[in-house]
DNA sequence: ACCCTTCCGATTTTT
DNA sequence: TCGGAAGGGT
C-alpha cells in the first residue's frame, strides 16, 4: 500500500529528528510508516540506542505493530527492542513505579507504599465494587458530609469525578491540593466569561434577545429553587431587554464551594489511601504516582528522561498524559504525532486542544512545570509542523466527501466552528477514481442495508482496486457496514442470520452481566444440585421474599410450579435444549439472549466442557464482566460489522455507514451526575440537600443551571466520528438510514438510490466457512477475588433485620407486594397491548379485567413494610406495597421523584392495583396514594373507576 | 406565570 | 425507570 519510498512530507519527518515537531498526519497518509523509519533513523545513529527513545503509543497492539515494522527496518532485530520502551503511556507509567515509586505515595502526605506487589486492577467493574466498599466506610467515618450523600446517586459518581480529576492532573495531598490543582476546581472566570459573552450577543443587530435569554425564559421551570435564587425577570431584565447584564456572569460564576471542594478531597485522598492499603492502582492512579514521582524527585526524573520522545495518536493524549510526555523529555527532541480530526476518545478523556492548541498548551505546561524549579526545556516558538498530504488509501471523491463531513451541521441550525482552514487538504493516490457516494433510506433499514450490499457484491459499477491496481468487482469481504453502537450491529447481524447471510459482527460485547445470562446460570445451578445460589435467584424473580425464599431453601420444599420446570429440563438432551427453555420460561427472544444462545452452544459444542465446568465459565464471564469478543474470522469471505470505535485505523474498499438515523449521533451532555467537573467552571454541583425549608429537601443550583447554558451542547466529536467512518473507505461509501434520517444524512452529499428491500436467502453451502459468524474466545487469567453473588446479601440482611424489629413492635401490620413484572403485565394488559399471560398472577389480572367487577382471588404472599429513620424506603422489585390493618388497606406506590410530574400515569397503574385489592379485601375500606420517598410526603390518589378502566382496555386511548 | 401532560433518550472502548 | 425538555391550557 505505502510506496516504499518516502513522499516529502513523510521525508521532512524522517530526516529531522532534532528539536520540536507537530505532526498532522490524516487519514491514509502512511503514518506508521513514516514513524518506524524515522524511529530507524534516530536509533541508527551511533551514539544513540532504544533505550534513549520513548515511542508512547494509544494501545498495545499499537505499540506491537510499530516494534514489529522498526525490525522490518533498521538493524535492530525482536529481541534487542522487545524491551525498548515503545510502549503505552501506562504500561510506562507502571515501569517507572516499579523501579522508582515505593516512596511516590510520600509527595502527596502518604504514608503508604507501592510495592511489587502492588496490582494493577484493569477490570472497571471489580474497582466499582472496591469503590463501593470504599464508599461504605468512608460514610462511616465522615457524618459531616451527610448533605452530600443526600443528593448522590451513586457512589459511582465519584468514582466517576476521581478519575476525570486524575486524568487533567488535579490531585489531592493529605494537606490540600497538589500544586495548581485547586484553581482547577476553581475553575477560569475569564475563559468563561468569553463563552458567557459569546452566548449573550443580541441577535439581528440587536433587534432580538442573545441565545441566552431566549434559552432562560424557561428558568426555573420544572426546577425547585432556594430562596436565595433570583427570580426570572431579575436574570433576565424586564420586557425588551436584548440580553443578561454583565454581572450575571460573574454572580452564576462565584458561588461558595467551600464544602463540596472539601468532600471531593477527603474522598479522593481517603479513597488512594484506601486503594494503596488494599495494594492496589487503577489506570489513572498509575499517571498520578508517575507524574508526581517525576515531578518532585529529581533524581528519578533525570533517570527517566529520554533524549528522544515521539507520541503517536497524539490526539487520544489526556492532559495528564501531555505533561508527562514532556516531564519524560530530557532534551527538546520531541515529536507529537496525531490527526485532530480523528479524536474520538474524549470518554476516555482525550483532549483534542492537546493537539488543537499544541503551541499554546505546551507554552502554558511548560510554564506550570518549571514553576517552582528547571523541570522542562522547550520552547514553544521553536515548532516545525509537518504536514503528510498524500492519502493512499481513498480516492479524491472519498478525501472531499471526508472534508465535507468534517463541517457538516449535526442539527438545523447548527454554527459548525471548525471550518476547512484548518483541515490540511489531501492527495489522493489512487489509480482510478470510480467513486460511487450514495444513500438509501428505507423504513426496514435492516433488510434495505442486506438488499444493497447484494447489488453491490459481483457488480462492475462498484469496482474496487484489485492486487495489479486494476478495477475487479467486489465480493462480500471488501464491504464493511459501521454503525454507531453496538446494539444496532447485533440487529443488524441478527437479520442477516435469518437470511445466512454471511456477515460478521467484530468488536466486543459484555454478554454475561445480563439478566438473561443470570438467569440461565441459576437453573443450571439448579439442575446441577439443586444449589441454593440457584433456588435464591428463580425464586426471587418470581416474586417471593426474602425470608419465604429462607424458609424454602431450609425446608427444600420448592414451589411445585418451577420444580415441574426443573423435571422438565432434566428431560432436555442438550445444553443448548436446556438454554432455549429458561429463555423462553422468561420471554427472553431478543438478539441479546440469541447471542447468549449462541455463545454458550459454541463453547459447549467446540470444547469438552462439562456441566460444571460450563457454570464455572459463566461465573467467571459474570465476575470479570468479560467482554466476548467476537471476530470476523480472517479466511472469511463475509462483510464485517462493527461500530466506528473499532473501526479506527482500519481500511475497507466499501464502506456502508448505517443508522444514520435521529438520535443516533448524540450531542456532547454536560453529564447528568449531581458533582461534576466542568471546564472551564470548575467543579460544581446541581443538587442541594437543605432542611431549611419542610418540603422538598432536594433543590436545584440556579447557578449550575444558568451555567450549563452558557456551554452549549458540542456535536464536534460527532463530527468526527463521522469522518473516521468515511476515511475508512477506499473506493464507495454508503450511507443508510431508517424512517428518521438525521440532519448529517441529509446534508452530506450523496446519491438517492431508491430502495426495494429484497433479500435473496442465500444457500448456506456456498458459505460453510460463515456458518457459525462469530468464535467465541473463552475467558483467560486470574479468576478475581471479589466473592461474588448474585443477590446484594447486604441488602436483604437488612430488610431481615427490620422485617423483625416492625414485628415485634407492630404485629398487626401486614402488607402483599407484586413483582414488578405483573405490574408491567397488568399496566400492558389494561391498555390493550399484545401480551399473554404466564404466571397464575398474570393469569387473574386478565380475568379481573375482563370480567369487572368480577370476583377476584389472590394468594397471600406476605410481607411488611419496611420502614427506615421513619421514612419508608424504595427496595428494588417492591415496587407496589399494600399495607393491611384490621379495618383498613392501603395500597402504595413508591415514587423517588418527589417535586414534579404528573400523577395521570401513575394513576392509571395504581388504579389496576386497586380494583385488584379492594375485590380481595371486601369490607375493608381501601386507598390509593403514591409515597414520595424524597420528602417523605404522601399524596392520596383517586382511581379510575371500573368503568373507566372499562373504557380504557375498549378504545386503547389515554383519558 | 403556573400547572399538567407527553415525549424522548438512555454511547462509544482502551489502558 | 427517570430526568430533561417542551407543548398546551388557563
Amino acid at each position: 500500500m505505502t510506496d516504499p519510498t518516502p513522499n516529502d512530507g513523510q521525508r521532512e519527518l524522517i530526516e529531522n529528528t532534532k528539536g520540536l515537531y507537530l505532526v498532522d498526519a490524516g487519514p491514509g497518509t502512511g503514518k506508521t510508516f513514516a514513524i518506524t523509519r524515522r524511529y530507524g533513523t534516530i536509533v541508527d545513529q551511533p551514539d544513540v540506542e532504544p533505550e534513549d527513545t520513548l515511542l508512547a503509543t494509544f494501545t498495545r497492539s499499537a505499540a506491537t505493530e510499530m516494534k514489529e515494522r522498526i525490525v522490518d527496518h533498521s538493524t535492530y532485530g525482536l529481541r534487542e527492542l522487545a524491551d525498548a520502551p515503545i510502549q503505552t503511556f501506562h504500561s510506562h507509567c507502571h515501569d517507572i513505579l516499579r523501579e522508582h515509586g515505593y516512596a511516590a505515595p510520600t509527595h502527596l502526605g502518604l504514608d503508604e507504599r507501592i510495592t511489587d506487589s502492588t496490582r494493577l486492577i484493569d477490570d472497571e467493574l471489580i474497582e466499582a465494587e472496591l469503590f463501593r466498599e470504599f464508599f461504605g466506610g468512608f460514610r462511616d467515618d465522615h457524618p459531616e458530609y451527610a448533605d452530600f450523600y443526600r443528593v448522590l446517586s451513586s457512589p459511582g459518581e465519584l468514582l466517576d469525578l476521581i478519575r476525570e480529576l486524575a486524568s487533567k492532573g488535579v490531585f489531592p495531598t493529605t494537606e490540600g491540593w497538589y500544586r495548581d490543582g485547586e484553581s482547577h476546581l476553581d475553575g477560569d472566570f475569564e475563559a468563561f466569561k468569553e463563552r458567557f459573552d459569546a452566548v449573550n450577543e443580541p441577535r439581528n443587530d440587536g433587534r432580538k434577545q442573545s441565545v441566552l435569554r431566549d434559552d432562560l425564559s424557561r428558568f426555573g421551570r420544572n426546577k425547585t429553587y432556594l430562596s436565595d435564587a433570583p427570580s426570572k425577570s431579575e436574570l433576565r431584565g424586564g420586557r425588551g431587554t436584548k440580553q443578561l447584564g454583565d454581572d450575571v456572569a460573574a454572580d452564576v460564576f462565584h458561588e461558595d464551594r467551600e464544602d463540596l471542594k472539601s468532600f471531593v478531597h477527603d474522598v479522593y485522598i481517603e479513597y488512594l489511601r484506601f486503594a494503596l492499603c488494599r495494594n492496589y492502582l487503577n489506570f489513572g492512579f498509575l499517571q498520578l504516582f508517575a507524574f508526581v514521582l517525576l515531578c518532585e524527585d529529581r533524581r528519578v526524573r533525570r533517570l527517566a528522561q529520554f533524549e528522544y520522545v515521539m507520541v503517536d495518536e497524539f490526539q487520544d493524549t489526556s492532559e495528564i498524559q501531555f505533561k508527562l510526555a514532556l516531564l519524560l523529555s530530557g532534551t527538546d527532541n520531541f515529536c507529537a504525532v496525531g490527526d485532530w480530526k480523528q479524536s474520538i476518545y474524549s470518554f476516555q478523556y482525550a483532549d483534542v486542544r492537546n493537539i488543537l492548541d499544541f503551541e499554546d498548551r505546551l507554552a502554558q505546561f511548560s510554564t506550570d512545570l518549571n514553576g517552582d524549579a528547571e523541570r522542562v526545556a522547550f520552547d514553544a516558538s521553536d515548532l516545525t509542523r509537518i504536514e503528510l498530504r498524500e492519502n493512499y488509501r481513498s480516492t479524491e471523491s472519498i478525501i472531499d466527501l471526508s472534508e465535507r463531513a468534517i463541517v457538516t451541521p449535526a442539527t438545523g441550525g447548527e454554527e459548525v466552528d471548525a471550518s476547512l482552514d484548518d483541515v490540511v487538504e489531501l492527495s489522493s493516490n489512487a489509480a482510478f477514481d470510480n467513486t460511487a457516494v450514495e444513500e438509501i433510506t428505507h423504513e426496514d433499514e435492516h433488510e434495505a442495508v442486506l438488499s444493497t450490499i447484494q447489488e453491490i457484491v459481483g457488480n462492475d459499477d462498484y469496482a474496487v482496486e484489485g492486487d495489479g491496481g486494476d478495477p475487479r468487482p467486489p465480493e462480500y469481504r471488501d464491504i464493511a457496514v459501521f454503525t454507531r453502537t453496538r446494539d444496532y450491529g447485533r440487529e443488524l447481524l441478527e437479520v442477516a442470520d435469518e437470511y445466512d447471510f454471511p456477515m460478521a459482527y467484530d468488536g466486543g460485547i459484555e454478554l454475561f452481566r445480563t439478566d438473561p445470562a443470570k438467569l440461565l446460570l441459576a437453573w443450571l445451578r439448579i439442575l446441577d444440585s439443586d444449589a441454593d445460589r440457584g433456588w435464591a435467584v428463580v425464586l426471587e424473580r418470581i416474586g417471593y421474599t426474602y425470608d419465604e425464599i429462607e424458609h424454602i431453601l431450609e425446608t427444600d420444599a420448592y414451589p411445585s410450579d418451577p420444580a415441574a420446570f426443573r423435571d422438565e429440563l432434566r428431560g432436555s438432551e442438550s445444553i443448548g435444549a436446556v438454554a432455549r427453555r429458561v429463555l423462553d420460561r422468561y420471554g427472553y427472544t431478543d438478539d441479546r439472549a440469541d447471542v447468549l444462545l449462541h455463545t454458550i452452544q459454541s463453547v459447549y459444542d467446540s470444547t469438552t466442557l462439562t456441566r460444571g465446568e460450563l457454570i464455572r465459565f459463566i461465573e467467571r464471564g459474570i465476575e470479570n464482566g468479560t467482554i466476548v469478543d467476537v471476530r470476523a474470522s480472517a479466511g472469511d469471505d463475509s462483510v464485517t460489522v462493527q461500530t466506528i470505535h473499532t473501526a479506527k485505523g482500519l481500511e475497507y474498499p466499501i464502506v456502508i455507514l448505517a443508522n444514520m438515523n435521529d438520535g443516533s449521533f448524540p450531542p456532547r451532555s454536560s453529564g447528568s451526575s449531581v458533582i461534576q467537573y466542568q471546564d472551564p467552571v470548575g467543579l460544581r454541583q446541581r443538587k442541594i440537600y437543605s432542611e431549611e425549608r419542610p418540603s422538598p429537601h432536594v433543590y436545584d443550583n440556579w447557578r449550575s443551571d444558568v451555567l450549563r447554558r452558557c456551554l452549549p451542547r458540542e456535536y464536534d466529536e460527532e463530527r468526527r466520528l463521522l469522518y473516521v467512518a468515511v476515511t475508512r473507505a477506499e473506493n464507495h461509501v454508503v450511507f443508510a438510514a431508517g424512517a428518521e434520517p438525521n440532519t448529517f444524512f441529509e446534508e452530506l452529499p450523496a446519491d438517492d438510490k431508491a430502495i426495494d428491500p429484497s433479500v435473496e436467502p442465500l444457500d448456506r453451502e456456498e458459505f460453510t466457512d460463515a456458518e457459525l459468524p462469530f468464535t467465541v474466545t473463552t475467558p483467560q487469567g486470574p479468576i478475581s477475588q471479589t466473592p461474588h453473588t448474585l443477590m446484594d446479601e447486604t441488602v436483604f440482611e437488612e430488610i431481615d433485620a427490620r422485617m423483625e424489629a416492625t414485628l415485634e413492635t407492630e404485629p398487626e401490620t401486614r402488607g402483599v407486594d407484586f413483582g414488578s413484572r405483573v405490574h408491567e403485565f397488568a399496566e400492558a394488559y389494561v391498555l390493550d397491548e399484545e401480551v399473554t399471560p404466564s404466571n397464575p398472577h398474570e393469569r387473574r389480572i386478565v380475568d379481573f379485567v375482563d370480567d369487572l367487577p368480577g370476583e377476584l382471588y389472590v394468594e397471600e404472599p406476605v410481607t411488611l413494610p419496611i420502614e427506615i429513620d421513619g421514612h419508608r424506603v424504595t427496595i428494588s422489585g417492591i415496587v407496589d406495597l399494600v399495607h393491611v390493618t384490621a379495618d383498613q388497606v392501603d395500597i402504595i406506590d413508591y415514587k423517588t421523584d418527589g417535586t414534579r410530574h404528573a400523577q395521570s400515569e401513575y394513576r392509571k397503574q395504581l388504579s389496576v392495583y386497586y380494583h385488584v385489592i379492594s375485590e380481595w379485601f371486601v369490607g375493608k375500606d381501601v386507598t390509593a396514594s403514591l409515597f414520595y420517598t424524597t420528602d417523605g410526603t404522601r399524596e392520596q390518589v383517586t382511581p379510575l373507576t371500573s368503568e373507566e378502566l372499562r373504557s380504557l382496555v375498549q378504545t386503547g386511548v389515554e383519558m
